[in-house]
RNA sequence: GGGUUCUUAGCUCAGUUGGUUAGAGCGCUACCUUGACAUGGUAGAGGUCACAGGUUCGAUUCCUGUAGAACCCA
């Protein structure tokens, strides 16, 4: 025999993941695992992977979210479905553009010296070069995604389902170009949608400004209209001053007009029912280029709209005197300015939500510019429908209440963003006759008056405008083709609820709108909603927050870098822990030490297979045979072993029964979308009822001198382990892959990624079974447990005197004396109907039986007496509760039968427990 | 201001249609290196299920209110 025979050599006592994760990614890929072509007659499993933005690493929330995605889609392919996974990324507009311009401001440059061409030329390269980082790290993470699908919302052919959108919406008159007051950012110097603006309770101040009445056209000394507001510096473009129409502190002032101090504008006074009395003084000051409310107001009163900034915010010609200053100069200078002139009534504090960018987190302006919109209302109600009637289902559910809330106060959608990076608005203009139109390919000369002097909008689109295509550009449409037939729609989208206005629901708007001439593989029209919505379960994930309860961010540092993470704890690790700890619908709190839970239960499993091997090493070799195809074989001729399996004991058919106990506990934890509790029923099973149970309860066998009996129990633990590795799969993919391997000799390519799910067996459970072995169970519990508190040493054994009530319980502890000995460390089982209690022994009773120990010289008996007066108190207690029910006629008539049958069975056993306890608690008194 | 949630052991969380002796992991205490595993084993301590009402024979579970926390939308 070699050295390299010794299996104890072989298999690493400690689980050591670096040895094993990178191999198998490696394996998956080269074997095409994760790939599928469209095969319509077959049952088909499909998720798109919500786009990761090229500037991304990876973090905690894409572990939570894609660890979910490949759970599903790895248990679907283990069902033997057709299952892809679309990945890809998005070009992520502004972040990109933001990355870009910083690395040239380090040379010195912005994007201006360059010019649009070279800039994107510049953005490519560094896509190239950084863009595919997150997908790498993904990997890591075990992700099983076809990437041979993968995608970029900037390729050519996404880029030409979006122009295809934009043109037939505009075609539609679904998008228009209007001057709105956006959300401006002063920083990136676009405008960015209502959905990418963040609100923020400040504390500031609310400044009483008075503003001088004109009398007899002049501004009056003494007479004022007193405004509130908490933006002194847009009074510059005030043009006017309303109050309620019914405000009769006001009334006489309606129609006249006040001076606007500082530019010396007088501005007339209005009545606007839109004004709030409460508030203020009940006079506010309208600046309509300046306030999306003013703005409507302005539109009613037909106001002057005066924009008084540019676009980084300062302050424009139109601001006289401040030109040039920051917002928040001016601010200081105005308040200053009204202050010497005795114009400022009060300053308070006052708290109120500003609106920061998502991007920046600056303040954003609100700003009046031409912008392109989508006009929302007819896309939102079809989408609604489908979620209202169920055809798309949201988990957790409340999640279909925002979604409803959102869509039915629905506003236009503000596409356009002046930046670069992004697909270009494909609207051209003829500036010699004024032509417009938006067209699917770019113009040489103007269709109208055959100019050359054409020129296409500069603005770029919303990201998400192109995200929210996903579904069906990921497979090239307008193009048609297989893929897109096929595999659309798909059945699953993970996501955070954070997105759920930016991407989901706009995703389902895009579907039902756009789907409508694929044909389904079989070539027929796509007629009802469930053939045109884009997925029909939306599974919303918990945000992933630090220990404390924070939101994990770059800025206060507490977000751990999940690659770390891996290579301290294992890919395994982190995926079980994160998904262990993740509660349904709520927040999960992550610190990296909680991934020890991961990393031990991974390591448990490991050492669960251990020992498996090294008895199938040792009798491979002993016998002559190796284990194949869950068989034993003479090893010289590969013929199967006959053996003769004995009939199982209890704990086989017991395992058994656990076994498919926990395979149906899992699947419906996984139809159900209750991850975590998945992760904990396999975690039981496999740690509480294999490990600490079963494979301790077999060792006896597994030491038998009989080689049949050895052989046969190890077949059947190898059989229940394998079973055991093909569960935990979806969710630890690498440690499975790994030990499946070295259960048995598998050909190249074979993984265990394709074998089929362990299936339910109804007839293996057996509560019977279950019964007899919880009773032994508490009977080694109840031994270990007076073994511990009498300070019997692990080295000494016991002997146990069972005086039962029934035969059958006789049987059953006489048939398994070896648990006692093996589990309990007991050496002499006497167990009869009538037998005496040995003297000075401890005793606890176990489902009416009297179990006791004879502790010659090791019992205390002011222990024991403690420990027996505590059962007899909690007896007493739990029996008062019974009683006091069952002594409640109301109960007794109003409950069900079955539940007044349980609590009278309880009373007696409980009753019959108490009085033994309390007899061998007086007999030590004597 | 409107909406959606949460509050169970020192910590993080389970608890699926109202009836269980309210559970787990970590942490803590004691013992144990026994031939898979100290990333382990065994035993133990620890909870008036936020508070106050209500519905009910019965409430951690359903309803209302209060307090505290979080998120979303104005």
């Amino acid at each position: 025999m070699g050295s390299s025979q010794n299996p104890v050599e072989e298999i690493p006592k400690a689980y050591d993941p670096s040895q094993v994760e990178g191999k198998w990614y490696a394996y998956w890929e080269r074997h095409k695992v994760f790939h599928a072509e469209p095969e319509p007659e077959k049952e088909q499993f499909v998720v798109l992977m919500p786009p990761p933005n090229i500037t991304g690493m990876l973090h905690m929330g894409h572990v939570l979210n894609h660890t979910l995605q490949d759970i599903y889609i790895r248990w679907h392919r283990m069902e033997g479905k057709n299952t892809v996974w679309i990945p890809g990324t998005d070009h992520a507009g502004i972040a990109t553009q933001t990355v870009v311009e910083k690395s040239l401001r380090e040379e010195g440059k912005t994007r201006h010296d360059l010019g649009r061409e070279k800039f994107l030329e510049k953005v490519w390269e560094w896509r190239e070069q950084f863009g595919s980082i997150i997908l790498q790290q993904l990997r890591e993470l075990g992700v099983s995604a076809d990437w041979d699908r993968l995608v970029f919302t900037m390729d050519e052919k996404l880029s030409r389902a979006v122009r295809e959108v934009f043109v037939r919406l505009y075609e539609k008159g679904l998008i228009y170009r209007g001057k709105r007051i956006i959300n401006w950012d002063p920083v990136s110097h676009t405008a960015l949608s209502d959905e990418e603006v963040e609100h923020r309770e400040v504390r500031g101040k609310l400044y009483y400004f008075r503003y001088p009445v004109i009398k007899d056209g002049k501004p009056s000394s003494d007479e004022f209209l007193t405004i509130a507001t908490t933006r002194p510096e847009t009074m510059l473009g005030d043009t006017a001053v309303a109050v309620h129409p019914e405000d009769p502190r006001y009334a006489a002032y309606i129609g006249g007009k006040v001076l606007l101090p500082l530019l010396n504008r007088e501005i007339p006074v209005i009545a606007d029912d839109y004004v709030d009395r409460e508030f203020g003084t009940g006079v506010v000051k309208i600046t309509p280029a300046h306030d999306p409310n003013d703005f409507e107001i302005g539109k009613r009163h037909r106001l002057e709209e005066r924009n008084v900034m540019s676009v980084d915010a300062t302050i424009n010609e139109n601001g006289g005197p401040y030109r040039g200053l920051t917002r928040e100069e001016a601010r200081k200078r105005i308040v200053a300015d009204l202050e010497e002139l005795g114009l400022i009534e009060k300053i308070e504090d006052h708290v109120h939500a500003v609106g920061y960018s998502d991007r920046t987190k600056v303040p954003i302006e609100p700003y009046l510019s031409d912008q392109w919109f989508v006009k929302m209302k007819p896309l939102a109600e079809p989408a609604l429908e489908v979620v209202r009637e169920g055809l798309i289902s949201f988990h957790p559910r409340r999640w279909g209440k925002t979604y409803e809330h959102w869509m039915t106060n629905i506003r236009d959608w503000c596409i356009s963003r002046q930046l670069w990076w992004g697909h270009r608005i494909p609207v051209f203009y003829c500036d010699d006759c004024g032509w417009e139109e938006a067209l699917r390919e770019d113009p040489d000369y103007c269709p109208k008056c055959r100019s050359e002097n054409v020129r296409q909008d500069e603005d770029v689109l919303d990201t998400w405008f192109s995200s929210w295509l996903w579904p069906f550009s990921v497979h090239h449409w307008p193009e048609d083709n297989a893929s897109l037939r096929t595999f659309y729609p798909t059945h699953l989208l993970v996501t955070g609820p954070d997105i759920i206005f930016f991407w989901v629901a706009r995703m389902i708007m895009a579907g039902l709108e756009f789907m409508t001439d694929v044909p389904l593989p079989d070539g027929s029209p796509r007629k009802t909603p469930r053939e045109l919505v884009p997925f029909y379960d939306v599974y919303f994930t918990s945000i992933v927050r630090d220990g404390k309860g924070r939101k994990m961010s770059k800025s206060l540092g507490n977000s751990p870098d999940p690659i770390d993470v891996i290579n301290k704890y294992g890919a395994d690790a982190l995926r079980y822990t994160i998904i262990y700890l993740a509660p349904i619908g709520q927040d999960v709190l992550f610190e990296v030490e909680k991934c020890e839970t991961g990393r031990n239960f991974a390591n448990k499993i490991w050492n669960a297979a251990r020992f498996l091997l090294q008895n199938k090493a040792a009798i491979e070799d002993e016998a002559g045979l190796v284990f194949n195809e869950g068989k034993w074989r003479v090893a010289s001729d590969g013929t199967e072993y006959p053996l003769d399996i004995d009939s199982p004991e209890l704990e086989d058919r017991w395992i058994m029964s656990r076994l498919h106990h926990t395979i149906r506990d899992l699947r419906q934890a996984v139809t159900g979308y209750r991850v975590n509790e998945a992760a904990r029923v396999l975690y039981d099973f496999v740690w509480k009822n294999y490990c600490d149970w079963y494979v301790e309860l077999i060792k006896e066998r597994l030491y038998s001198s009989n080689k049949d009996v050895r052989l046969s129990t190890l077949q059947r633990a190898l059989d229940v382990f394998e079973s055991i590795l093909r569960m935990l799969h979806p969710f630890m993919p690498f440690l499975t892959e790994e030990l499946w391997h070295r259960l048995e000799r598998r050909e190249d390519g074979a993984t265990i990624s394709l074998t089929p799910l362990p299936v339910e067996d109804e007839a293996a459970i057996q509560p019977d079974v279950e019964e007899r072995m919880e009773f032994l169970q508490k009977v080694v519990d109840e031994v270990r447990s007076i073994r511990a508190e009498m300070r019997v040493p692990p080295s000494r054994n016991c002997s146990l005197v069972c005086r039962c009530s029934d035969e059958k319980y006789i049987d059953t502890i006489m048939k398994h004396d070896h648990f006692l000995r093996r589990l309990a460390r007991i050496e002499r089982i006497d167990a009869a109907i009538e037998t005496g209690k040995p003297s000075l022994s401890a005793c606890a009773v176990v489902e009416g039986q009297e179990l006791f120990i004879p502790l010659k010289d090791l019992i205390d008996l002011e222990v024991e007496k403690n420990r027996l007066q505590k059962e007899a108190d909690r007896l007493k207690g739990l029996l008062r509760g019974i009683e006091k029910k069952l002594g409640n006629p109301k109960f007794v008539e109003n409950a069900p039968a079955e539940v007044v049958d349980r609590e009278r069975r309880k009373q007696e056993s409980m009753r019959e427990a108490l009085e033994k306890v309390e007899a061998n608690l007086q007999q030590l008194c004597e």
